[in-house]
DNA sequence: ACAAAGATCAACCAAAAGATTGATACGGCC
DNA sequence: GGCCGTATCAATCTTTTGGTTGATCTTTGT
């Protein structure tokens, strides 16, 4: 039985190798490619393939976790089996809590992701064993949450602002935008803006 | 006449995808791939491919820049054509100034690739035009070069450490980490700790 | 041999950041 | 209706950062 799968990539060279790669694969079959989230949306809903195979950075437009979670929203919904080149905590975290059924980074031989995309069509989780024992991990300490309002504020942090900037920016008063730090301090266990900064970056919260 | 390539890439679906765009060029022929710059050191000087269609981030070990610059110091020099996801203005100018035939990111279509080899290998140089226009700029206003004490300060500052953390870790006073930032934040021109972590990891410095 | 650059260090002062304590108002949920 | 979480704001104090001025020693380049 041939499984279909839609390819989501923007780079043009990586969907020519994902079909190079699973047209030599006789159960599979590539039905569509997509640069963007939105495109996935439409071909997918048209083409119904069993598997989207999707890239979390997808240019301008939504990302991969947002076209994750649209797809599993469509009827019939596709598997949705992420391959990508980002292994951050929350990148993986949101791709499984969108409802992916699985995540391959981009390193892995080609074989790998047939057998991912077999599998994934078949039901199954799809994740190399040290990301499962992240996601696992992931479950029992999950990131911190962060409203908002404080993502706002970190954003801005991480571009060098100085916390009178950040007010200015929001439209809020210094006491306001400290408050909210100590706020993110306390969440992501660390104790400056700097320290703040790159372990945000590091886990991908932005 | 036919123009050999060597891929260098640490994702085998790209070096498919590449592989499969090239081997339907009939001027073009891909003579071996590589995942590392190890690898295409080895694989250059026993092939002498015409071409090496190079990307930046290549795993551990050397990096596409240092590749760059050992494939051109080979006899023969394979013209060097950078094929990379990453567009700051450290890497094209580090690539640029390692010997790179030019530089192109991956989002171009494939006969824009195609087209980018035949023009490395008759001695062209291969740039877009966005890029280009930054290359005469970083021409006119380079990059500050920062010494290799003012970088381990910056790797230590982006990490989140504070000034105290950074001496610790250097073996050296507080007042002699203070004295590297001020450099630092001259040369960067910027004023806090934040600001220099931003302008660094945009403009590729670290 | 000399000049320049880099690395090191210090002292002082002002500004910013961070912690603490405390508060009000609003919206959502049970 | 009451509780909880979020967003907002303030005052005070301590710590850290950043800027300035000034210095010595070593290394590098001409």
């Amino acid at each position: 039985m041939t499984t279909t799968v839609l390819l989501v990539d923007d780079h043009p060279v990586v969907r020519s190798g994902l079909r190079a790669v699973l047209d030599a694969a006789e159960t599979l079959q590539v039905v569509g490619e997509a640069a963007t989230g939105e495109e996935a949306l439409a071909l997918a809903a048209h083409l119904r393939p069993d598997v989207v195979l999707c890239d979390l950075r997808l240019g301008n437009g939504i990302d991969g976790i947002q076209t994750t979670a649209a797809l599993r929203a469509l009827d019939p919904a596709p598997a949705v089996l992420i391959l990508t080149t980002f292994d951050r905590d929350a990148e993986i975290l949101g791709a499984i809590e969108a409802g992916a059924a699985g995540y391959l980074l981009k390193e892995v031989d080609p074989d790998v992701i047939i057998d991912g995309i077999q599998r994934a069509a078949a039901g199954d989780t799809v994740l190399a064993p040290d990301l499962a024992s992240r996601v696992l991990k992931g479950m029992r300490s999950p990131l911190p949450r962060l409203t908002d309002r404080e993502i706002d504020v970190l954003r801005l942090l991480a571009t060098g602002s100085a916390n009178k900037e950040i007010a200015r920016a929001l439209f809020v008063t210094e006491a306001t935008v400290k408050s909210h730090l100590v706020h993110v301090f306390t969440k992501l266990g660390v104790d400056s803006r700097s320290r703040a900064i790159h372990v945000a970056q590091e886990t991908g919260l932005i």
